[in-house]
DNA sequence: CGCTGTTTAGTGGCCC
DNA sequence: GGGCCACTAAACAGCG
């Protein structure tokens, strides 16, 4: 299983140096022992001040009202610098190492690159994103708020996230509707793409997920291709633009695969509210489904369950669910908790992880959190062998 | 002009 | 070694 915490492109001697400690990381098969390696990541990089502990939950873009610099921002390094004194950086914020202090070193992983590929990490985002639809910015932002690691060097891992974006068959790009101008379309995840990440793990895809659609291929009428370069790639590929006519099975699809679509409403309300000026509500499901009102069933687009394993360590679920258990907690316990016990990415101290985001939503209430992260564990039994 | 999106190319790691 | 997957860089076009 190690195996695939190690990653290309990934500082693997950090990684690895890091798994190698069993203070921190114990990978043992115990897969499901409530050894959670990830929430504890997750519990350090948001207990990093990250300024929006809401990552996990409704809308992850919604960060950007948080005060966090959407730009990567001398405000977020500042206040990771402040929270984080010992942290070993750069002039630039950058890890530079591994401290002598193994305390401090450990601390130094909130800014280590997570064993995440892009791939796992937009779908984390469209996946746990109240209208499993977000814009190639907040798909940024979730990544941002969620991993300090990603707040340098955006040029670099952007341009990453949008190939990832554009060559991958499991996003689909949905434009805007006509009244609802604004930058990019928005992304969802193809419906069946959902067993790209075997056991939930987000490490690494087990196998590629290849849209070979031939005969429910829309019609070239139906398309309307940017330029040559993309109509010269419907000869052997559909395009990834989704048409109108097959947005509202998409977004059951997505949407089916928690109940939370039933609390859109009070997602919405509670991310107005929260974020103002934000752009998402424009783009919530039921909204843009009226936008689009002629439908028309498309058998290739079937509800499919992304059906994922949550119970594994590197999981979404186990990145996120943390939230749901422990909202009803003392917000400042589990993170000053973690920062003495862990204070790294991984760490066997906790198998309740504290809550990831903590920082500026600590108001708020039980009832306003998704629902999906009280489903999901269900799921996985329902799902998956 | 900056962002978004597409595409190509090169490279490297992992697995068989 | 080949195939696959992932990361990175870069060029380019379209759009707001």
């Amino acid at each position: 299983m190690l195996g695939a915490v190690k990653m290309e492109g990934h500082e693997h001697s950090d990684w690895s140096a890091y798994y190698a400690e069993p203070e921190c990381y114990t990978p043992v098969g115990n897969m499901s022992g409530g050894l959670n390696s990830m929430s504890a990541y997750m519990s350090c990089a948001g207990g990093v001040n990250v300024p929006y502990m809401h990552a996990g939950l409704g809308h992850p873009a919604s960060g950007t009202c948080t005060g966090m610099n959407p730009n990567g921002s001398p405000t977020s390094a500042h206040a990771l610098a402040a929270s984080y004194p010992n942290l070993n950086t750069s002039a630039c914020g950058q890890v530079t190492g591994r401290p002598r202090d193994p305390k401090a070193y450990r601390r130094s992983y909130t800014h280590a690159k997570p064993p995440y590929s892009y791939i796992s990490l937009i779908t984390m985002a469209i996946q746990q994103s109240t209208s499993k639809m977000l814009t190639l910015n907040e798909i940024y932002q979730w990544i941002m708020d969620l991993f300090p690691f990603y707040r340098q060097n955006q040029q670099r891992w952007q341009n990453s996230v949008r190939h990832s974006l554009s060559f991958n068959d499991c996003f689909l790009k949905v434009p805007r509707s006509p009244d609802k101008p604004g930058k990019g379309s928005f992304w969802i995840l193809h419906p069946e793409s959902g067993n790209m990440f075997e056991n939930g793990c987000y490490l690494r895809r087990q196998k590629r997920f290849k849209c070979e659609k031939t005969e429910d291929k829309p019609t070239e009428s139906d398309k309307k291709p940017h330029n040559d370069k993309e109509s010269s790639r419907l000869d052997d590929s559909p395009t990834k633009d989704i048409k109108s006519s097959d947005l509202k099975d998409v977004i059951k699809a997505t949407q089916a695969l928690s109940p939370e679509h039933q609390s859109h409403h009070q997602d919405h309300h509670l991310d107005e509210h929260h974020h103002p000026h934000h752009h998402h509500p424009h783009h919530h499901p039921h909204l843009l489904a009226q936008h689009h009102p002629v439908l028309v069933h498309d058998s290739h687009l079937k509800p499919v369950h992304h059906s994922y394993s949550f119970d594994h360590p590197f999981s979404i679920h186990n990145l996120m669910s943390s939230e749901q258990q422990h909202h009803k907690m003392d917000m400042l316990k589990p993170y000053e908790h973690a920062m003495h016990c862990s204070g790294g990415y991984g760490s066997p101290m906790t198998g309740s992880p504290m809550p990831p985001m903590m920082s500026t939503r600590a108001s708020v209430e039980p009832s306003a959190l998704p629902s999906e992260y009280s489903y999901y564990p269900g799921s996985a039994c329902a799902n998956r062998a």
